[in-house]
RNA sequence: GGAGGGAUGGCCGAGCGGUCUAAGGCGGCUGUCUUGAAAACAGCUGUGGCAGCAAUGUCACCGGGGGUUCGAAUCCCUCUCCCUCCGCCA
């Protein structure tokens, strides 16, 4: 959510943002006119709010002195200023939700140093890291692979649960889980983030903190019973730690780390990357959230970056980094770097990773705030997350980039303490 | 799942429709006294909206929402959460 006072500053600035945004739908004006209309209601329904409070003061008096027939008097004159009073606040009310409900339809700005493009093809490759691996064979894609050596199953997933499940089975499980342990050492140990296990069901409520809804309900995975919910990331639950509170003086930043799995029906791709473990309905990630200083924001979001790149550094795994440009910028983002894995068997890259700074925009919605000093007035922090990294497309770029011409799959160095000691997958 | 009891400011806690502008205490800040500190004494003490250059004014907030009333922390309805006991359970 952007603060109404800046639309209402610099109306003609926010709309050339929403263009550079390529948001033709963004409600600017919608709300400018709500807002106006706000707060001509509110000045009129306070003025009689006023006038009520301290009549009202006098008719006790005049109880008490027994004025009986003045207090009357005074009572008939008041019924009146509260149907007046209620018929203000009742517009005033569908009016506030109006604008609610325009202000949650326009993105937040993007930093001015992000590019201008109008979609995904004006996105710029900030960099890649390592050489594309060579093969003195045709490398396989890893379905092939790890149906082989019998470690992925995905027809008894889909007789499980439907289609997009699978089963990690044998050193594929392990594999993954011992990816997962070792990227969360590496986050708090050298990264200095600190472990949290969220709830991986949620309320609503949280769901709004975050933006996921109402826009994107129909992705989400819901118990109707109890209206919870399924988290679609991590970053639902661990932004919305926070949610309502003022954080002391001092206490930022705030830098956690979850494992998680995430749930997503992905309704809306059907048809799209079914081979594979490319994209589930259910799957795992190690992500990463901070909660900074406004002054903060940009040097966290690169040291963000680079700690998502370590980990496919230290799996020697060749990545590129691209920058989002504004026609591709996700909704809450204000700026956006994706990091690509490459997959030699798929012969693509792999997004791992998407790391954002939202600004103010995800607290303002979620109403997280800190004190600068102590007694200071409090200030909305800035968020950040990024994924460190999502587990299959990690697993797909590790079958693929080490295996060999016999079908095995070798074991990366830095996961052999956390697989027994095993090196070689067959 | 069953039965009961609760939710008030940073914390504890009073509050039986009108000086609630929320008592009192703790904590915190400022000042007096003191060489300094402690103690004592005095004053101050939350969040947000709107108007205003500002001083300031005004409104809202006693778990959330709705209602009754001239007027609600207080009465009514409803939801959420917490606690105690019973049942079930890894």
């Amino acid at each position: 959510m952007l603060d109404i006072k800046l639309i209402r500053e610099n109306p003609d600035f926010v709309k050339q943002q929403m263009a550079a945004l390529q948001d033709a739908h963004a409600p600017v004006d919608a709300a400018l006119a709500l807002d106006e209309e706000r707060r001509t209601l509110l000045t009129q329904v306070e003025e009689l709010k006023a006038r009520r409070n301290s009549e009202s003061k006098r008719i006790g008096e005049m109880m008490r002195q027994g004025q009986r027939a003045e207090a009357d008097q005074l009572k008939q004159e008041m019924t009146d200023v509260g149907d007046a009073i209620k018929t203000l606040d009742d517009r005033l009310k569908v009016v506030d939700e109006e604008l609610f409900d325009a202000m949650s339809r326009i993105p937040n700005l993007p930093l001015p140093w992000v590019p201008v493009g109008k979609d995904d093809s004006e996105n710029l490759v900030a960099r890649t890291w390592g050489e594309l691996p060579h093969f003195d064979f045709a490398p396989k894609p890893h379905w092939e692979i790890g149906e082989a050596l019998n470690i992925l199953d995905f027809e008894r997933g889909v007789k499980l649960s439907g289609s997009r499940f699978y089963l990690l089975k044998g050193a594929g499980a392990r594999l993954q889980r011992a990816l997962i342990a070792w990227m969360l050492d590496v986050h708090t140990n050298d990264h200095g983030y600190s472990e949290i296990y969220p709830p991986y069901v949620v309320r609503a409520q949280t769901l709004f903190g975050t933006g996921n809804l109402p826009k994107f309900a129909d992705n989400l995975y819901r118990d109707i019973e109890d209206d919870l919910w399924l988290i679609p990331t991590a970053e639902v639950p661990v932004t919305n730690l926070y949610r309502d509170e003022i954080l002391a003086a001092g206490s930022l930043p705030i830098c956690h780390v979850a494992y998680t799995p995430c749930f997503r029906r992905e309704k809306m791709s059907a048809g799209k990357d079914v081979r594979g473990i490319k994209r589930g309905h259910q799957f795992d990630k190690v992500e990463m959230v901070k909660f900074v200083e406004p002054e903060q924001g940009e040097a966290e979001l690169v040291t963000l970056v680079d700690n998502a790149e370590d980990i496919a550094r230290r799996l020697q795994l060749p990545y590129r980094v691209v920058q989002m440009c504004t026609g591709d910028l996700a909704f809450s983002a204000a700026a956006k770097y994706d990091i690509e894995l490459w997959a030699p068997g798929c012969n693509e890259w792999l997004e791992v990773s998407s790391c954002s700074l939202f600004t103010d925009f995800q607290a303002r919605r979620a109403n997280i705030r800190y004190r600068p000093e102590e007694g200071a007035k409090p200030r909305y922090v800035y968020t950040l997350n990024g994924s460190g990294l999502a587990l299959p497309r990690v697993m797909i770029a590790v079958l693929e980039s080490y295996q060999q011409a016999d079908g095995t799959v070798r074991v990366p160095d830095v996961l052999r303490p956390y697989m027994g000691g095993l090196e070689v997958i067959r």
